[in-house]
DNA sequence: CTTGACTCTCCCCCAGGGGCAGTGCTTATA
DNA sequence: TATAAGCACTGCCCCTGGGGGAGAGTCAAG
């Protein structure tokens, strides 16, 4: 029995294109071609290459792998080792795409909670902050070189993540060169080395600050907030903190007028 | 600062290939371009993109699709939607693999079983078989249309099935057109429903044969097996049993020289 | 000035086809 | 019998995201 080849493609659910492209690459030879028209005419044993053809597709093997195996195996115990190393890309495969999933996934759940906290700006406001367990690394240097820290910390801690980046200041006032800070995540586990430090950070009374723009307009907030705390008299605790609410994000730069970023000053 | 497209390949990571692509697709369209030699001179704002590029990219953008992103969006914020649907799509594509893996990882392990029980044939044997779960379906015709059988069984209950696919026969002798019979396979769990039927076939004693070759010659091997049962004496128990150990393949037809075959027939 | 390291454009390659043009073949219908 | 569907054929260009290389031009250092 010979079909012709838009019957062939209804019974073995391969399109035309697919079986004229199987035909030039010898993968899925016709029984017989007319030498006059050209006509492709399939059989039996063509539908069942084909069957397997199709079976292997869906095993997402590529054209020449099928060659290949088409070339190399008559039974299906031929093939155990294509399809364990198949069997094993597929699953790399699979590792890949969940990794990324979870950091799309992680992308969206930050962008949804800054989307929502974002009004009472530039009001100096007395709370109550919850010891949270950070990895830190701490530097000493110029403030500009926090960035470093950032990416070592989200390489090493970077699943165990659950917080925006927080900056901690063990200097009372401004410094140019050698200021003493440590760039920090909130974790929900993990261990440190001798660089990264995982630790709780005390939480207590505290005076805090959301600041609105760019990072070099810092200092007026700076000033807003410890004026408050010169005129109540307030003790201040080392270190305090800026957390990054809103910055420069993980794709896009964005609008720093839109950056937010919150001040914390400890006090007792 | 301006860098030629060689030390800008080596800053963002992306291939001089890449940055030309880029360029052409006006993606990512360089600082300046002399218009005379047409060396490409990128600076820091190219920078910027070029980073937003690579994250897309890694979180598997197409060209494209970054594209119109880079058109559309300023700020993270704009591309939420984008980022959800790509995880959206992340996700499918994960459970498209598991599926294939899954069905990959199947014929592995059915492949090993048979080669291991690959002795001990046309000899006929005394044993017992357990009691175990099965998805069946009833038909009525010809035995040749037992596949489409095994093809709804495999559809409808695929993850379900745990061994070999097997054929109970409700004739005692051999017919030609309406004969009785059940493809199914062992599960593990699973709902029948008015075409399926999900129950425990009863073990017990039996005498059972290896057939090895193609299934025209079956005939031989079951008369070996009723001469048995008659000299023994034995009462026959309906149904028996056909276990496909070794038949044309997911993926080959093989050679039908070697189909294994088990012929089980209860006795009371 | 030479030389070696860069860079340019242009072309071919990969997989798995889609889409279209122009032509040829068979068969059914008016 | 003429014609119109309905298939089939070849061949060309298109898509993605680049890799590889040829041949020619450019830049900077010795």
């Amino acid at each position: 029995m010979l079909y012709t080849i838009g019957e062939f493609s209804k019974i073995t659910a391969l399109s035309i294109k697919s079986l004229r492209l199987y035909h030039d690459k010898e993968l899925l030879v016709p029984a017989s071609v007319d030498e006059f028209t050209g006509y492709r005419y399939y059989d039996d044993r063509n539908f069942d290459t084909a069957r397997t053809i199709k079976v292997l597709k869906d095993f997402d093997f590529s054209l020449a792998e099928i060659n290949e195996i088409l070339q190399d195996c008559s039974e299906e115990a031929d093939m155990m080792t294509y399809l364990e190393a198949k069997l094993q890309e597929i699953q790399d495969r699979i590792k890949h795409y969940e990794t990324v999933s979870r950091s799309i996934h992680m992308i969206v759940e930050i962008e949804k909670e800054s989307t929502m906290s974002d009004n009472s700006e530039f009001v100096v406001e007395e709370k109550n902050v919850e010891t949270l367990l950070i990895a830190g690394y701490r530097m000493t240097g110029r403030y500009d070189e926090v960035g470093k820290g950032f990416a070592l910390l989200g390489k090493r801690m970077g699943r165990h993540i659950c917080g925006k980046p927080m900056n901690l200041y063990y200097d009372g006032e401004y410094k140019e060169g050698d200021a003493e800070f440590e760039p920090c995540f909130p974790v929900r586990k993990g261990t440190g080395d001798n660089e990264i430090s995982v630790r709780e950070l005390q939480g207590g009374k505290c005076v805090s600050l959301i600041h609105k723009g760019p990072y070099d307009t810092l200092g007026q907030s700076y000033k807003k907030l410890f004026d408050y705390i010169k005129e109540k008299e307030y003790e201040i605790a080392l270190p305090h903190r800026e957390i990054y609410i809103k910055g420069p994000g993980m794709i896009f730069k964005g609008n720093p007028k839109n950056y937010l970023t919150e001040l914390i000053v400890m006090i007792d």
